[in-house]
RNA sequence: GGGCCGUUAGCUCAGCUGGUAGAGCAGGGGACUCUUAAUCCCAAGGUCAUAGGUUCGAUCCCUAUACGGCCCA
């Protein structure tokens, strides 16, 4: 299509095309569309707080330096309003032609939707009660090609808001409040974890042998060296390292990788915190996580007493705390524990359609048994308890039952938020259940843990009793931000490639 | 891996048991010096995800594929 006054070539019904035309009528005029800095005096949030007492139809004489995206303009022929969003906010442009001259008031009415724009001018509020900026400069400093979602209902093709993070932040401002609460998380998790003497560490993410967790991981190549190495499912067996070293209290939130299903509570990498104390046991633990997630709640959020998905949860103290064995029994109506003989558990299993394989344990049947019929029951904080030592190899045997581990998992809305035992140091179990696993593994198990004989070999030298802990901070933000998927709390979730 | 649902203009959505598509916003032209989902006038914008099939004729029915969502394993 051509202009109907034939003056330009331009086609019109293509928007990038008509941008891309703007561009270049801009450098045929001797002008950059992409300036090289502006000198911002004030975020819109400064400007709205200060400005807060103004009264409607006041002007002031105070002069302000704003930048931002332009998000909406409103041309009134001799007068323009330009809505203007920052990093804090939006703010809107008053642009009058007297002011500006006719030149830049062109100037300013010609912006698209996109824009970056700086601009200069007295601080007002309309007569309609619209906090200002008058200005007598408008800059472009950027220019946009692309269209802008539609401006009332924004974004909302999920598969493109997660592809085009960036598109989701600039159409849908709450989708950035979500993370600006994930960063809210994340800096009161480091400053309590601070407060209680927890240093904060860096362990390694490319490791040559994968451990720590039940789980494959993701298979990669050093090429100097010529060696295999594996993204790491966990930072676990390096954080208790270092208490070998003689470290006391360490965290470590640490983005770890395991290469299975994706789904809305799973992404191939995740955020996880992971804390260990010298000399502390589960029970230290459990305090810790209760009091830490009830402290981010408070600071974050102002509550415990929060909304997920419609449905009430307070995470004010105490929490519950139950046996694995109490609730698989309450919810069997029967007594069931890893000390059941082996083909009731079975019989169980097939009464309540749980798939079982050759080679399970009456520990590992007990534990499938839960995560079928317990463990999306518990809506409310709890702390499940005393967990098979078949299906934790890291956790210290129970002193009356070794059979079962010092253990817990916390589980909120019904999904896993914590994990957290006391620790085993000892390196002669230690290796036997390595084996246990091994065995697993050469039976076909490809989530079970490799042996790791410097691990081992750092146990020998005398590992002190400690408790350790993991906080899915994924879920967890989704959780305080009531997020249905874990997609909604990672920036840049993956994703297949696109078509 | 299995099941169900979805994919139509840049965006948000319509589209009648099958006759090759509409709106709003955005974009283009014009009017307007207090608007804020501004308003008003004019014009434009589509390989209906992709590839096959059925049919005189397919956005619509069938099959496969891709991508996405939810549920299950």
């Amino acid at each position: 299509m051509i202009d109907p006054d034939g003056s330009d070539a331009i086609p019109f019904d293509d928007p990038l095309e008509v941008r891309r035309a703007k561009v270049e009528a801009m450098r045929a005029a001797g002008e950059q569309p992409y300036k090289v800095r502006y000198d911002v005096t004030a975020h819109v949030s400064d400007l709205v707080a200060t400005y807060s007492a103004l009264p409607a139809g006041e002007e002031t004489t105070d002069i302000a330096s704003v930048a931002g995206r332009v998000v909406a303009v409103r041309d009134q022929g001799r007068a323009a309003f330009i809505v203007v969003r920052d990093a804090t906010g939006d703010i809107q442009l008053f642009c009058r032609a007297d002011a500006l001259g006719d030149d830049g008031f062109q100037a300013s009415a010609a912006l698209d939707l996109g824009d970056w724009v700086g601009a200069r001018g007295s601080i007002m509020r309309t007569r309609r009660g619209e906090l200002s900026v008058a200005p007598t400069e408008v800059v472009l400093l950027s220019k946009s090609l692309r269209p802008l979602p539609e401006k009332y209902h924004g974004l909302s093709d999920t598969e493109t808001r997660y592809r085009q993070r960036y598109v989701d932040l600039i159409a849908n401002p709450e989708v950035r409040d979500v993370f600006l609460t994930r960063f809210k998380i994340l800096s009161v998790m480091r400053r309590f974890m601070e407060s209680r003497g927890y240093l904060e560490v860096e362990t390694p993410m490319l490791q040559p042998v994968p451990g720590g967790a039940t789980a494959k991981p993701f298979v990669t190549h050093h090429n100097a060296l010529d060696m295999q190495l594996y993204l790491r499912i966990a930072p676990e067996l390096y954080l208790k390292r270092l208490l070998v070293g003689g470290s006391d209290r360490v965290y470590e939130i640490n983005r770890s990788f395991r290469n299975e299903g994706m789904s809305p509570r799973h992404n191939p990498e995740f955020t996880m915190l992971e804390a260990y104390q010298a000399f502390g046991d589960m029970e230290a633990m459990r305090e810790l996580t209760e009091s830490l997630i009830a402290a981010i709640a408070v600071d974050v959020l102002g509550t415990t007493e929060i909304v997920y998905q419609g449905v009430p949860v307070s995470l004010a103290s105490p929490w519950r705390q139950a046996s694995m064995a109490d609730l698989v029994s309450e919810a069997c109506g029967r007594d069931v524990s890893v000390h059941t003989p082996l083909p009731e558990l079975l019989a169980l299993c097939d009464t309540h359609d749980v798939p079982i394989q050759p080679g399970w344990g009456p520990g590992k049947l007990v534990n499938e048994l839960f995560e079928k019929l317990v463990e999306h029951t518990l809506h409310q904080p709890t702390f499940v308890t005393l967990y098979p030592a078949e299906t934790s190899p890291l956790a210290r045997r129970n002193d009356a039952d070794p059979e079962l581990t010092d253990r817990f998992e916390l589980i909120v809305t019904g999904r896993e938020l914590a994990n957290a035992f006391s620790e085993l140091v000892d390196p002669v179990d230690q290796r036997s259940r390595f084996e246990a696993q091994a065995t697993a593994k050469a039976a076909g198990d490809e989530e079970a843990m490799c042996i790791d004989e410097d691990y081992l070999r750092a146990q020998e030298y005398g590992m002190p009793p400690a408790g350790g802990l993991g906080i899915g901070v994924d879920r967890l933000v989704m959780l305080l931000t009531d997020s249905a998927s874990i997609r909604d709390v990672l920036l840049f979730p993956h994703m297949r490639p696109e078509a």
